[in-house]
DNA sequence: ACCTACATTAGACACGGTCTAAATCTCGTA
DNA sequence: TACGAGATTTAGACCGTGTCTAATGTAGGT
């Protein structure tokens, strides 16, 4: 796991043609900090705790704009809750149904036989694979 | 597909040990009157269109009643809604980004290879898979 | 310094979903 | 038929996530 500088940081949005605010620089910190996977109001608070305030605003216009330049992931599994994954590379999820715990699954290792062919006209954008894992004896 | 009188829903309500009063009834004819994946307030709409209105309480109670019975699923493919399927035969999703049109896959035919052993202790609840699809050129 | 486009902000708002406390229904018992 | 206990339904208040708006702040080019 990488640490990152915030100057670090600023290369890594430039390249994905994000000006690098102060505000977008502290949000990037949080999500590529090691945390694994935050909702909104976690990098809200993580952000908070730092010298740098922002509001809830920029914190969702951030996370989108990270997502439509493919900086960061979306991830469903919470019916009342989005996670946001700073992994970018392929692969998948446990998710635990008790903790709410998600843990990736590389995928490079996993295959997936037996899709029936799509819809004329229509592409595949992703597929994800969610494992709801529970403890033994609940 | 199958078309249920209300005697056939109560029938089936009964093999779930729920009690089949006409709220629930009018609820399970929603879920199973072959209109596929339908969110809480699809089925509030529909379920008040017919005779027997009903309140939004009682959907919300209703619809977790019959997924602790296992009479239908919960999707979750939707950051801010989530879906019910009455078709509890294992089976997995197409997802149409720009719709939110769900479309069941057969699970019989799809095999996942590769995924890691669980951790001590923990065991798979289920598995799911979602393929985001969209309309090419957009 | 000025202009323009972009970024941030507080706070109101929308909406899915939950909770509560009261009303109503069901059904066995007498 | 009347009763009571427990299950069910209900309106409406409430909560939390996420969006919108309109005003303010900021950076870069001329």
């Amino acid at each position: 796991m990488t640490v990152y500088s915030r100057d670090d940081l600023a290369g890594v949005l430039r390249d994905h043609a994000i000006n690098p605010t102060h505000q977008r620089i502290e949000i990037a910190r949080a999500l590529f900090s090691g945390h694994g996977h935050l909702s909104a109001d976690q990098v809200l608070a993580m952000v908070n705790d730092q010298r740098c305030e922002t509001s809830k605003a920029t914190v969702y216009n951030t996370l989108s704009l990270f997502l439509r330049k493919n900086l960061i992931r979306e991830v469903i599994v919470d019916p009342n809750k989005v996670f946001y994954d700073a992994n970018t590379m392929p692969h998948h999820h446990f998710y635990n149904i008790d903790t709410g715990e998600l843990t990736d699954i590389d995928a490079t290792a996993v295959s997936v036989q037996g899709l029936p062919t799509l819809p004329d006209g229509m592409i595949t954008e992703g597929v994800d694979i969610i494992v709801r894992i529970r403890s033994e004896g609940v």
